[in-house]
DNA sequence: ATAACTGTTATACTATAAATATAACAGCTA
DNA sequence: TAGCTGTTATATTTATAGTATAACAGTTAT
């Protein structure tokens, strides 16, 4: 597990769980149906309480990330994560439009963004 | 003004300020120099008080969208708003990552996202 | 001058979220 | 039986969001 926190960040630590977990199923390091560590252990492994490795499974749990087994363990969707849908793409909207507007304010212009965009897409692209 | 809020979301009051008053400046809504309402008749006319006005305000001055001349009062920045410098660029790519590392797990193409942005992008275009 | 308006500062309070600290429960497994 | 799962409950601390008053200093119009 390559999980590191920033302690000082303004980001929750069960934010940056969320995020870094993510960002693993979008780099194919994590496979569908990989375990994931419990989250005593993981709590341990990063110092922190087990209640907020817990909101942060709960969570990824919800939003179809990962599959709990209430007497096993914690494992990466099987089935992989949900495609794109109408909420998905309402929330999606909803979270790119600040953005936007402070970009155009900035003189960004469309085209700029768009690479910007290309070039955070390239991380998550599976190395050859 | 057309400032509304919605004391229903998550997204805290001053956060919402914030957002509306970069989206109308982005949007030519509101000119370079324009007045905008003073903290107290800002905050009786939305309801709320005063103190969440002036944290927005107080924010919106830190990153430059406005002048706040202390007994005058409040203007959009007559100088407009400052062009994308370093930290800007690593704090946007900061907050696009977790939003494009989900785009990519639910199998949205860097075209598709970039179809959304682009019709987003629209929104701010000023209307001819 | 006075009244009414600016932003600013200070203090206090409530409510909520984030994070921690323990403890216990139920079920699985070696 | 011991040790591991997730889960639930309770309590505490800390920080943020928002409100409620009050006062100060400077401007402006009456």
């Amino acid at each position: 597990m390559f999980l590191t926190l920033d302690l000082e960040s303004e980001e929750p630590i069960y934010t940056q769980l969320k995020h870094q977990i993510i960002a693993g199923i979008a780099k194919k390091e994590f496979s569908p149906g990989e375990a994931l560590p419990s989250v005593r252990s993981l709590a341990s492994d990063l110092g922190i309480n087990l209640h907020t490795v817990n909101k942060a499974y709960q969570q990824l749990k919800q939003e179809g990330f990962i599959l709990i087994h209430r007497q096993k363990g914690v494992v990466i969707n099987p089935d992989g994560v949900a495609k794109a849908d109408d909420i998905y793409w309402t929330d999606l909207t909803a979270k790119l439009r600040p953005l936007i507007a402070e970009a155009v304010c900035r003189d960004v212009s469309d085209e700029d963004f768009q690479k910007l965009c290309s070039q955070i897409y390239t991380e998550f692209q599976p190395k050859e």
